[in-house]
DNA sequence: CTTTCTATTGACAACGCTGAAGTGCGTGCC
DNA sequence: GGCACGCACTTCAGCGTTGTCAATAGAAAG
């Protein structure tokens, strides 16, 4: 009736509850012989761990906590699927938190509120070094994304190469005058890797960003800042003939402007976003975007945090993943 | 150093653990005074339950499980971020559990992959009288949306209201040939409250539907169903001038198989969806959609959750909230 | 001035698991 | 033959919390 524990297993292999755990844990000091035993007597009494006795025993929760600003952005939506779910096949089971502000993704990082967790993912929407202030987790923490702070181990995508991928992808196909939608920053101007890929491409064309064609929506990577930001940029009555925006979801909303304002995608104006989530295959035009390819940047999080896990030492380290265009009509040739 | 425990706190209060315990947990033992000299230590020391150790000492583990097939659904994505958020607004904890197929989000209920859970609130895709096989569960389950099967408390938003206000919009409107594009269902033909309403509002009119004008997408709500759906639909040859898709993404696939068809939304056809999803503001047109009243549905939600937490007995219940039309440019009125 | 309550608090033994520290017993070595 | 050693396991105590039940004190009752 009751769920069995330890000492059930231990009765039925005949050996002491110790050892049951110690074969669970993959301790490599029982006899062949007996790891035989005590599965089958796993498997007998229908045994699953108590996840609380072993936690407050000092075995780990076997947890790890996925953290994000927030669920209602695909971007983390579909990022937070795919860790958890590529955790799973891992074997550990997550708890997602959402922490829409500064002070609850450090209290999520740091501790309070994900205590009960061997370890954290964090896609990161406030921390940086200053956020941190030197300060280093008392357990194994990866962060999916943005900018390395030196201070936690990080998987970064190719933003750099990305961004310029897409650049010279819109300078090839005869496109001059590119406008940026950004978010926010510190400087009030665009900057970061993808912002470097931008000039970098521009350079191999002999150009330069024209401040007048930059316009940054709130500080929140979204849709309707992406909205407001564009049509901000169509009536300071700028010319261009390109958009590219920092990341899909920015991209959609500055469609619905290009479109309010009577803008054709693409034939006036070609139009481009970044990270590849979903919704950017199904817009009216399809939206040409970047992929920072998805896979990789999971693989290497879930790696770097069992590695951690498994007693892993060292500093902080960063895994670079590859970017690579998705051209789709949003950038296609005017006719 | 360590983190403070019960008893460091009852050092402090001078009194025993188990009144920390009492006071701690709300019961209403301790008189006025220990209870203020025991809530000033917990301050003092910066006490914070070990979750572990009350669960193990069978306190409950203050944690609810939300169940959802996956996240990349912008539906199951924000309704678990409104669950989550709402719950935090209670003082419970959640764990976020992604059931891709009925055996998992069978198991997820019932017991197995979230026994550390005191409580369960499932979004459900594949849950029905006869998966759960007239089971009941140990512990309480919330279903939120789709359709009730008796045998759990259950949150429904308004369906058929809410169809057939969308309905009724569009014959208003001097809509009269009617396509649906539906998800599969067992029968292969629509079915369901939403269905329901439909007939409803066209019998108003002294209507019927017309099954030439029905296209199922795979099981799965999904985008690219909406979009292959609505494909075949153009490609019957059938003439209709109003498209109502069971939900927001299934409108968005199908709104990118009009405009590839040279349909023109709204001129030619009107198109609504179900839901209202953040993406459905951003689409081009905007699309019109029903609100199931998301703020009331996670109300009664959490609402339910925490009655039964608290020891409330009886049959399962459900809470019908209402549905109200968002119209949009996508079923204006053409020119 | 006992006796019986009532209100408040405490002692104790779990809960299921794990780290640390053994316990036997057979081997290999000089 | 004596001794150290390694192997395969076990014993023990305790992680932080809670339910159960006992204990204490003071008040009310007789």
């Amino acid at each position: 009736m009751k769920r069995p524990t330890l000492a059930d297993v231990a009765a039925v292999a005949q050996v002491s509850p110790k050892t049951v755990s110690n074969v669970l844990r993959g301790r490599p000091l029982a006899s062949k012989a007996t790891q035989e035993r005590v599965w089958q007597a796993v498997a007998s009494v229908g045994y699953r761990v108590n996840r609380a006795g072993r936690a407050l025993a000092g075995g780990g929760t076997g947890r790890i906590a996925v953290v994000v600003p927030n669920l209602h952005q695909p971007y983390y939506a579909e990022n937070a699927e795919r860790l958890i779910l590529a955790l799973a096949d891992r074997g550990l089971t997550s708890t997602l938190r959402i922490a829409p502000d500064a002070a609850s993704e450090r209290e999520a990082v740091f501790g309070g509120t994900t205590a009960d967790a061997d370890g954290v993912i964090v896609l990161p929407h406030f921390i940086n070094t200053e956020v941190l202030g030197g300060m280093a987790p008392d357990r194994p923490v990866v962060q999916f994304g943005s900018r390395p702070t030196g201070l936690l181990d990080t998987v970064v995508m190719g933003e750099r190469e990305g961004f310029s991928a897409v650049t010279r992808h819109l300078l090839d196909t005869g496109r001059r005058r590119l406008a940026l939608v950004w978010n926010a920053t510190q400087s009030g101007r665009p900057e970061g890797r993808r912002f470097e890929g931008f000039e970098e491409a521009l350079a191999e064309y002999g150009l330069e960003p024209d401040p007048a064609l930059m316009a940054a929506g709130s500080d929140w990577d979204w849709r309707a800042p992406g909205f407001e930001a564009m049509t901000g940029l169509l009536a300071s009555g700028a010319r261009f003939d390109a958009v590219l925006c920092i990341n899909d979801s920015v991209a959609v909303g500055a469609l619905r402007a290009l479109r309010v304002g009577g803008v054709r995608v693409p034939d006036d104006v070609a139009l481009t976003g970044f990270d590849d989530t979903d919704e950017a295959e199904f817009t009216v035009p399809p939206l040409t975007t970047v992929s920072p390819e998805h896979e990789a940047m999971v693989d290497a999080a879930v790696r770097m945090m069992v590695d951690r896990l498994g007693g892993e030492a060292g500093p902080p380290r960063v895994r670079q993943t590859g970017a690579h265009l998705i051209p789709r009509a949003s950038s296609g040739v005017p006719r």
